[in-house]
DNA sequence: CCCCAAAATTGATCTGGGTCAACCGGCTTT
DNA sequence: AAAGCCGGTTGACCCAGATCAATTTTGGGG
């Protein structure tokens, strides 16, 4: 996979910016919103492209504006876990030590907001209200860490394919609005190694949900034909 | 399990606070220091008590002094996955939703210095540094939750157990120096719930890891005969 | 010191999900 | 349009770790 990045002239404003709401910059007033423009980058990755890697050293933040992206950790063998998709709003690469702690790429094509480490940290530096907003995001992720290490310690094959159904509709409402068609541009491949589970596992519950009529796999996707089902299967 | 909660009276010294240094008030000049004082409030659980719920509304934050706590969560069902254990210098209670999102106990005895919600909010208020330092201690948590999903999703069972044993004694070292003795307070079932594992299979693998002359197993705790063979078995 | 309950260990057996392998179908390349 | 490829599905079999079932060990209280 070679890099086609893409840099544009950046004559975007953040006041048009489709997840100005949701994201950090949802703390900032008008005032710091100009200053904050020039600070930020948009760039362009195409699918399957890497825009940091565990261990790399930390040189910029991102702010997902657009498409979505896997973090993950691999083992020396090979083995991967995904830690999380990134959907528009998120924002990427804090950390304490100064390096990437997981590595992130696109899945399918993506844009982010790229702000260079030093100036945004000086910016941060006296805006207590954008240190609480990046504060708050973090301790959300937490949440979803937590809530995670149960799935993957104490949950069953099919206990996980539908928790995991059901979350990502969940996160796709607040974008897309609430719908029972969920789209899946992630492969059967990334979903295992999220769910901590094999391809053919996954590949195997989906199928043995449709054919509960619980399901249906479309095209990039699946319909929740009966969400309710799929609620009590993803138990809790 | 009957409380036996003990409030002292409140004439402790932050200055003489074992976890002085490394708790969240380390970012704190002697001025502040005076003010917190009076802030938080110390009080002992013994063996086994709950210091919070998950679900319940959050009324205090806690800074664990002394002593060991098992943060978990529970599934309807009673299973259990325990989502980290709580040592002193640990800041507990920060989050978004107003509720507590994992449960906390004592394993063994525990000193919490306590602190009510709103006085503790306002105190941070306009204290940057004191948030910034809040800030660190969530991430770096962060990190290693997404640590602990990768063993939870990927990792065998002897390679669990052996990155357990390596990554407790490592955050012993620094409250209680290196040393090849490791002390584990909590139970095997504690150990299991957080590894995603049996109490049986954690025993076995224990026994197995003993008869290879890897480690000991010696009253509340292993001996690491051989960490270089745990370091490899614990792999990547 | 003895008793009892809880924790831990050990053994026998079972099974959910992994592994290995074949196959299918839609896209791209030529 | 044939060939090849890649992602996904399906089947057959296997095994790591769960489950079930005894013991054994530990620890606290009278």
């Amino acid at each position: 996979m070679k890099p086609v990045v893409t840099i544009e002239p950046n004559w975007q404003l953040c006041s048009d910016c489709a997840v100005r709401a949701s994201a950090v910059c949802s703390s900032l007033d008008a005032v710091e919103l100009r200053e904050f423009e020039h600070l930020g980058r948009r760039v362009h990755f195409s699918s399957g492209e890497t825009v940091f890697s565990e261990e790399d050293i930390t040189t910029s933040f991102y702010n997902l504006v657009e498409g979505v992206m896997r973090l993950y950790k691999l083992l020396t063998d090979g083995r991967r876990q995904i830690v999380g998709f990134a959907l528009p709003g998120d924002f990427l690469g804090m950390n304490v030590s100064g390096r990437h702690n997981f590595s992130a790429d696109a899945i399918g094509a993506v844009t982010v907001c790229q702000f260079a480490k030093a100036p945004f940290g000086r910016f941060i530096e006296d805006r207590l209200h954008l240190l609480r907003r990046i504060n708050e995001l973090a301790i959300r992720e937490l949440n979803q860490a937590r809530d995670h290490m149960v799935l993957l310690g104490r949950r069953s094959a099919d206990e996980k394919v539908a928790a995991f159904l059901l979350g990502w509709r969940e996160r796709l409402v607040s974008l897309k609005g609430a719908s029972d068609t969920v789209p899946l541009p992630m492969s059967r491949q990334d979903i295992a190694d999220y769910l901590g589970l094999t391809i053919e596992t996954v590949s195997r519950t989906f199928t043995k949900l449709e054919r509960h009529g619980v399901i249906e796999i479309i095209h990039g996707g699946i319909s929740l034909l009966d969400p309710a089902k799929v609620e009590a299967l993803a138990a809790a």
